[in-house]
DNA sequence: CGCATAGTTGAGACTATTCAAAAACCGTGG
DNA sequence: CCACGGTTTTTGAATAGTCTCAACTATGCG
């Protein structure tokens, strides 16, 4: 309902970076949304195998997709930064096959399945915009499967880095070469297939070489070109370029 | 064009697993097909960042998404099987950020981008479930990553065997706890992040406690539950539920 | 029949893990 | 303002799982 909420203004944000957004789609974005709510760190926001009638667009604060293994080991499949829908697949699943965690306290928006519904009826341009968000996820996830697959763990977790300061850029949460990002790094190790005592030598290695400083929940890079030759990073998959979709 | 092409049969047994398709819908994504044409195994179906205009339904053979790193390895984040839009995603991404390839010889369909965005127009239903599709590549994706970021080297080539099983048989090929499968240990290393000697290991190791086989292009499941339990293989993910969507 | 590709096996090396414990950090309450 | 308990980070040593290198065997195709 907030007219110019800074959380949807982010979510709008990620969607005009990829394509002209009219001020009625914006109108219908902002009008889907029926309710905001709070949730707790560590808290679940949603639970795998639920049946879902509302999707949750994140505006404030950072989740993750991930599943948990029967040895207790957990693997995180994607991070989400505020602007991001974390369950908009669950519009046409109908139920989540992973769980939603909040990796910080978060700030939620609701969005009933009707609303969604309704917008595939009658915005079919705006719909394609949001089954576009959830391909990016996918390039966003198909891009870890090469990580973890293929990466050592210093490209890996490199990677991660230049990853999430674009997508916090998209949502003008980063300044130049720093972000803000509060989580730990066993968060880290779970999102790139490694322990947290070798996701902390990797990051002593990475910090000892100049390249970046992740400390007190924030990331400031120190050499981008560097970071970027390890982690063998290229942004295509995050499809920066506008385009009539 | 062909009215009842296998290929395009198993296309909508696809969709048809996951909600009703009404005739007017089967018509309308039949007549969406532009033309068909073959592919040679080890062949590229669709190379990274070319600008498309037509999407790629797999008809006949086994085809995969992959992405190579600068060292020469190759990750496979995606195995297709007869069936599998393998590049439904670049209608909207408008350039793919992987390529696709052939794994065997192939028949394809092609679809051009017009006739897709045309049904999301006037057929939000049929768009819905060309959208689920593409949910449904993520949730697969997903679910590699978790394999190859959490599961040892036994676990994940199990884990890739049960999956395969269950989709050849939702496009109708599979047989009773067997399958062809006519791709080599290599392929399968590159899609488990391994190794191809020690995808040769795991392998004989399977086959030694009695669990399966793949010889000759084939899989012969000896011991489904013994294979499920190494895998900690649960089918939630693939969706296999019909529901209105 | 011969060559090329795919599969098999062994030995040794290396990356990342496990286990364990210490140090640093953080929020809370006295 | 400091003490306290819990969490997170850091470090070390030993181990395990997977990789590398290398050679040999089997298989399929022309």
């Amino acid at each position: 309902m907030p007219g110019d909420d800074p959380g949807i203004e982010r979510a709008l944000a990620k969607l005009r970076v990829r394509d002209v957004v009219t001020p009625e789609e914006e109108r219908v974005f902002t009008a889907s949304i029926a309710e905001t709510r709070v949730i707790a760190a560590h808290r679940q926001i949603v639970r795998s195998g639920t049946t879902l009638s509302e999707s949750t667009l994140l505006l404030d604060g950072l989740a993750c997709r991930y599943k948990d293994l029967a040895n207790g080991e957990r693997q995180i499949q994607e991070v989400h930064v505020p602007g991001d829908y974390v369950d908009l697949h669950g519009f046409l699943l109908k139920t989540l096959d992973h769980n939603v965690g909040a990796l910080t306290d978060v700030r939620i928006a609701l969005v009933p399945h009707d609303a969604l519904r309704e917008i595939t009826e009658n915005h079919p341009h705006l719909a394609r915009l949001l089954w576009f968000s959830t391909l990016l996820d996918a390039a966003i996830q198909r891009e870890r499967i090469l990580s973890i697959g293929r990466r050592n763990a210093a490209s890996r977790i490199a990677h991660l880095i230049c990853e999430l300061y674009l997508r916090m850029q998209v949502s003008g949460l980063a300044e130049e070469g720093r972000y803000a990002l509060p989580i730990t790094q066993t968060d880290i190790a779970d999102t790139c297939g490694l322990t947290p005592v070798h996701v902390n030598r990797m990051l002593r290695r990475l910090r000892g070489e100049g390249l970046m400083t992740f400390r007190g929940g924030e990331v400031v890079i120190h050499d981008w070109d560097g970071l970027v030759r390890v982690a063998e990073f290229d942004p295509t998959y995050l499809h920066l370029d506008r385009r009539p979709r």
